[in-house]
DNA sequence: GTTTGACCTTGCCATAATGGTAAGGTTTAG
DNA sequence: CTAAACCTTACCATTATGGCAAGGTCAAAC
């Protein structure tokens, strides 16, 4: 049976909220849904099914624009397992530099920090370190 | 002597983009500068170490939201360095909280690529991941 | 003295992903 | 029949930054 759900419940199923279900199409990720004769989005299975995989994936922090290549992949049936472990290595790549970059934030902001007393007194080096030339 | 320096000079001076500079200008951040006749903005040095100031702050990765509020205790002598430090660690929270996201999702996209094959087959565990209800 | 190139000005648009709000139509339950 | 709970579109906001365009200015070279 063609279970037929609308978007509140559709974003219920997926995990995803209804105005980004709504921007996922309006923006080319997901195909245009039919409509009732009123004009509601109607969501079938394989479509809830998408919105889930798009959830998972943007969990994953992949972006909306890879999500776009995931969801090809996904549906080809020639596609090549590269083509896949390519995107996440790459998307690993991001994040192993983000992630080095917030730990050099930590690291310098941490020293700067413990040198700081943080009492009452107006003397501090975390000030004082932001306002040198370096 | 005053040195006063244009907008440009000032961008290389302190490492910020002449368009930033505008920018931090127009929302607040910093003063009005004088202009010349001609309606160019001046800085003095006084203002060149104040975009010093942004500068390092942003590269640590403050918003500037909380760097009103570090040039504002910058620029009192009555400041409680309690206060900088207070900035300081919850913005190290913040950091923190980002790393542990990253890091989550580095772990299981990780798991994931490694268990791919990532050859010429159609075979993905990512994909299979990724489409799972979960 | 004029031209030219390197500046400067403002203003508008774009990014990425998401949320909010408002004004209005629909459906369902009471 | 009405009220609540939906749905629709459209516009605005966020954060920090960049780009472009149209136009004014200044200095150096000719």
């Amino acid at each position: 049976m063609a279970t037929l759900l609308t978007i509140g419940d559709a974003a219920k199923a997926s995990g995803l909220s209804a105005k980004m279900i709504r921007h996922y199409e309006q923006s080319g990720l997901l195909k245009k849904s039919p409509r009732t004769d009123a004009g509601y989005r109607l969501y079938n299975t394989e479509q809830i099914n998408q919105l889930r995989f798009i959830r998972q994936a943007r969990n994953l922090g992949f972006s909306l624009h890879d999500i776009q290549s995931l969801l090809a992949l996904w549906q080809d049936p020639q596609r090549e397992s590269r083509a896949v472990k390519q995107l996440a290595q790459q998307h690993l790549d991001e994040i192993a530099g983000k992630i080095a970059e917030l730990q050099h934030m930590q690291q310098v902001l941490t020293a700067l920090a413990d040198s700081c007393r943080g009492d009452g007194s107006p003397h501090c080096h975390i000030l004082q370190q932001l306002a040198k030339p370096g």
